[in-house]
DNA sequence: CATGAATGAGCGTTCATTCAT
DNA sequence: TATGAATGAACGCTCATTCAT
């Protein structure tokens, strides 16, 4: 397992490009990562086409296929884009933070803040992950579990220490990034009933209830 | 509201057909959702040709489109089947229970184990809907929202009896909705891990835990 | 010229058909003149499918194909109606009449009546005569040559017996036709404009001002 | 008026396409024009294939589909093409042009010289109107009556000086073109029987005898 | 570094005609 | 005499990708 998880490389790395400038690369492709997000979200991957890309962002089709190989690369792209900012954002709400159940809120409110702001980002994510290579799939899946895992050790600790229930993990780890995807996924549902800071409190009081040690246990 | 709702037709009764024999329409649209439902999971709707079909249930292209209309139709008519087994499957399961709590956990189990067995219909509906029409996609949402009152009705009911705990029975709902498609969404991550009777059975203790109004209240 | 044209066969009479009784052959025949001469002038020969006629007709596909050899004979059928027309209205228009001008202007009248009544079928004539096999459009020809013919004997005999100027009376003839069939051709300009009636007359008195031999002259 | 006429778009200016070097557009639509005024022609619209098109002007399918937006813009660069060579035909005519009768003779000349030169268009005119868009058609109908109004403006400036008698000058210049059209909708007939120059002096004689105002009446 | 014309395979859909019943 | 399900070839149109300039 070792083994084939190293086998699978990083399809952002492998994206092929024409261009020499790194500075201009990196500009240009979050030039397409913005673009491609509304036009995949608006229309589909598979009824967006590269000129449809290319009139988006200034250039012309020839000029799009230096900066990446194959237009699915456009999909890791934005995939890639979407996992740094959970990781940011996750990193940034956890820094200087210990106590477990802070922590554990903190992650919370940064992923889901996330899914709030790039909702298209995640349901590409859903719906359009189909056209990745295999190799690709497997990429998207370690790095969702990657970002799990944060989760996964808040909580182990949590449970370490004493201040968690003993639950199962991993399944309210998935529990918690379900309920923040379905944010995203039924946007439509939710949007007219309260806003991503209501449904972070709401949620997380539904989450955290029973995962904390009941005070009365004392 | 009904004039609103009346005015969206209904995508499967509107699946224009050239077959005057009843029998064999609804035979072969049932043959016609068995294959689909394969095809588009594993290809994906736009990668899957309406030859692809045809080679599957043993016909012609021209013979598809004597009982559809168009390509998409295929997409209504998997759509309208997980619909309805759904709705058949919480029937069955709420058939002569009156406990809110037995009865949510039935309707629960019941709405379950269709994901699990349609668990390819439900990513289906999440990755496909794009395909639809606007009046489909709307139908899809009423046909879902309907679905979900059920669970609504009976958490509404449960707390006016005083069983549960005044929760915010819109949200509660969709998590379990939510929780339930994780299954499907996420069988790649479960499979391995657990089967859907212990999902179904961790499920429902987090799920149900502090709904039930604490035996302390007494 | 004489073998060439005893080569080309009579279309209608070669339409196949597979039914016995002469009396319903003729019946649906004309069912399918009457509306396939709708069909085809609004959505022209190709966009009209043989089931579009099957279902105006009220009969089946396999049916239709009971009366007629090919979708072709459809258009066949409705020119040999319209010829038919022409040739028994004019006659009709002609009877007992002997005087050169009162011929003529009988005759022109009876044409471009039928002109008026039938302009569906003198549009399909021009429009669609292309999905006629060879054979067909030679028949056509000649069939239109032979009711030109009739306005060429009347006015050559004006000529012979001294009523009408030694005209050139092949291109008088075709004139005649063409001012007729711009009835039809044009019917989207001259229906703001008048009657078939004040169309008759103004064109008649265009037409033979000087085909009569000038009073003054003698 | 004005307004309605302005609201109908201009069918060739609204032609999709896919190049920008204006040479190039101009230079294949001629090409397209040329090859599909014979192919239409021959086969008809419904029967020829874009891929037809694309071999007789050696490109790929892909490749004309850059130049055009739709099949049936063929078409309308067809008809558009035809009706610049009416204005430019008669405008060449008219040329320094002053008496009334000479102006008159001289532009049905130069109409006449363009059916001959361009029948096929002629026929493609009469015959595949029909796939045009309802815009398409009103087009159509307009630019032909543009045409139209330069003889019936003649008419009537020679009716205003006394040099013609005063006739419904709208029904004669739709005589005059439906007679020019007339030779190109049977050619087949004519074809053997007189020359382009025979049928204009023909026609002339018949059609401005009595347009002229007679001697006589000094 | 950028342009943009061209390729060419593939897809959704239609329909004249046949034939078992 | 009529039915109507099935065939299968064809068509209009799109688009990812390449490459000469």
């Amino acid at each position: 397992m070792t083994e084939k998880s190293k086998a699978v490389g990083n399809p952002v790395a492998d994206i092929k490009s024409r261009i020499d400038n790194p500075t201009l690369l990196a500009q240009r492709r979050d030039q397409l990562v913005q673009v491609t997000t509304h036009l995949f979200e608006n229309q589909g991957f598979d009824a967006t086409s590269v000129e449809d890309v290319a009139g988006q962002v200034g250039l012309t089709v020839g000029a799009i296929y230096r900066y990446i190989g194959r237009k699915e690369d456009l999909l890791v792209l934005i995939l890639e884009d979407l996992m740094e900012r959970y990781e940011s954002s996750i990193a940034k709400a956890l820094a200087g933070k210990s106590d477990p159940l802070d922590r554990l809120q903190s992650a919370l409110t940064g992923y889901y803040r996330v899914i709030d702001a790039e909702g298209r980002k995640v349901l590409i994510a859903y719906r359009e992950s189909k056209h990745l290579t295999d190799d690709g799939r497997e990429w998207l899946k370690r790095r969702e579990l990657e970002t799990n895992r944060i989760f996964e050790r808040i909580i182990a600790d949590g449970i370490e220490v004493g201040v968690f229930q003993p639950v199962d993990h991993t399944l309210v780890t998935y529990n918690i990034i379900m309920l923040g995807h379905a944010w995203a996924l039924k946007y439509w549902f939710f949007r007219d009933r309260m806003t991503i800071d209501e449904y972070i409190e709401k949620q997380s009081e539904w989450l955290f209830r029973d995962v904390i040690r009941p005070q009365a246990a004392h």
